[in-house]
RNA sequence: GGCUGGGUGGCAGAGUGGCCAUGCUGCAGACUGCAACUCUGUUUACGCCGGUUCGAUUCCGACCCCAGCCUCCA
């Protein structure tokens, strides 16, 4: 199955042939730890998430790459604020962030590197730059020189008249030159820092994704990918950076952008301050059902957040779960979509996979599902709907969805005991083999009143907790 | 100003030179004691103006709007 990606750099579709085809390398920009993600950076992690869900169903070996930036401005900014050891504010909001991606469905990296852990690399790195004459030391700094390199602006389309200078970037008088760009800056005593050879210091924050690409995954890689607010000038520095250091600027195969989550008709940002953390969402609404409503946009495009949206997703997914519920008298209980990954019992189905490898196509993808949904619905052949059933857990493999069991999905937290419910729907079996429908009526509202939806099967009833 | 990406039916959101996206919602029908679930059907959809074409939402050109980046940001 060929894969087809967008890559920012040429501004196209591109086939996505690896480097080397027996082993994928992919390296995505995660979060700064100062506070609990919101749901804009859990839109970038689930996206990356299923690209390399999707790039492992096709390659045999994929190594994927997520960093975590411990060290930076605004974490010491905020640390200061709560009167808290910084690294005691980084560690908390890294378990945070693992907690809230693990609740959207995000599989760990195999790697997740952080930038305080990388200090040698980085120094490492900035001498080599020192010396091919691309970086300068200046009072305590060492900045990037943006002009020793020809091929700067060329991953976002810039050339360096275009940056017109001085305009918003800040004209520090030790710099050669506007647009040039820290590697390394000096710490007081109180702020975190390193020893180096320019004194004590802390790394800028671009140079820590070259070190540790480089450390991971070496000196070239398939896939770079991160948010499209990263792609200048985070993004367009670091290629200088390892460029230059390499001396190769196609270090990145494919740079891969998704775009911005907006809340109203704005992109949700912390400096903006319209933001919804992961954490808040989750008190209302599952994980799975926050990750539905970020796939049923394109990445690359800009997705409108709201309560609408959400609801929308949540019907949705419901109407998948229902089709997995429909056909259990048929084909038994149904697995999880984890469950089909350890067994693979049948192949990816087609009208899923397909559009997954058109740039993640995950809109049609989840249509493919809801098409598999349908014809397991009117499917009455044991052995085709047992195989679109798992071809459904297949599909939701792909996408992260599925995770829950049918049991799961709909029984989780009634209000009432499930023997007292059961002892409720006796009573109205009952009631409606002797046509008292009124006392049928009268128990199935009281039923509702609890939250606990009957539904009649030709298998018996079957309940569900509906939100009320 | 420069560089990206957009404007699609009630809502969300794909896509294509002529044929059903899909989901949710509304309406009608089937099923049901009635419901629910499911199934079936369903509302002049493609920003505006030109051009190319037998035919354009899809290609080309102009225009109008919107968002993102150019400063930290996923």
């Amino acid at each position: 199955m060929d894969i087809h990606i967008y890559d920012t750099k040429q501004r196209r579709k591109r086939r996505f042939e690896p480097i080397t085809p027996d082993h994928v390398k992919i390296y995505v920009c995660g979060p700064t730890v100062y506070d609990r993600i919101h749901i804009g950076n859990g839109l970038s992690a689930v996206v990356f998430d299923v690209l390399v869900r999707v790039l492992r169903s096709v390659f045999p070996n994929v190594t994927y790459v997520r960093n975590i930036t411990d060290v930076d401005d605004k974490i010491n900014a905020r640390a200061l604020e709560l009167g808290i050891p910084i690294h005691d504010l980084t560690h908390e909001c890294t378990v945070a962030l693992h907690e809230d991606f693990d609740a959207l469905g995000v599989l760990l990296p195999d790697v997740e590197p952080r930038a305080t852990g990388h200090i040698e690399e980085i120094t490492t790195m900035i001498s080599s730059l020192i010396q091919q004459g691309h970086a300068y030391e200046a009072e305590g700094h060492v900045l990037f020189h943006v002009p020793s390199d020809p091929n700067y602006g060329s991953l976002t389309n810039k050339s360096l008249e275009d940056l017109i200078d001085g305009a918003r970037v800040e004209v520090a008088p030790y710099k050669r030159d506007p647009k040039d760009f820290v590697l390394w800056k000096p710490s007081s005593s109180e702020l975190p820092g390193w020893e180096s050879p320019w004194g004590r210091g802390r790394p800028g924050w671009h140079i820590e994704c070259s070190a540790m690409i480089r450390e991971h995954l070496g000196n070239e890689i398939d896939i770079h990918g991160g948010g499209n607010d990263l792609a200048f000038p985070h993004h367009e520095n670091e290629m200088a950076q390892s460029g230059c250091f390499t001396n190769n600027p196609d270090y990145v195969k494919y740079w891969i952008h998704n775009g911005m989550l907006n809340l109203g008709a704005e992109k949700m940002s912390k400096s903006l301050g319209n933001i919804q953390t992961v954490q808040a969402l989750l008190r209302e609404h599952s994980g799975e059902t926050l990750r539905y409503a970020i796939l049923s946009g394109h990445y690359r495009q800009s997705l409108k957040w709201d309560d609408e949206l959400i609801a929308q997703s949540e019907r949705s997914l419901t109407s998948l779960y229902q089709a997995l519920r429909n056909s259990q008298p048929l084909v038994g209980d149904s697995a999880t979509s984890e469950a089909y990954a350890a067994t693979k019992s049948v192949e990816l189905p087609e009208e899923v996979l397909v559009p997954l490898c058109d740039d993640l196509n995950t809109p049609r993808a989840l249509a493919g599902m809801h098409e598999l949904a349908s014809r397991l619905n009117l499917s009455t052949d044991v052995e085709e709907a047992t195989a679109l059933r798992d071809q459904l857990l297949g599909a939701g493999w792909l996408l992260g969805l599925l995770t829950r069991s049918v049991a799961d999905f709909f029984t989780q937290d009634a209000n009432m005991a499930e023997a007292e419910i059961d002892r409720l729907i006796e009573q109205r079996t009952a009631a409606k083999a002797a046509k008292q429908y009124d006392r049928a009526d009268q128990i199935r509202a009281e039923l509702l009143a609890n939250g606990i939806a009957i539904e009649d099967t030709t298998d018996g009833t079957i309940w569900k907790v509906v939100k009320q």
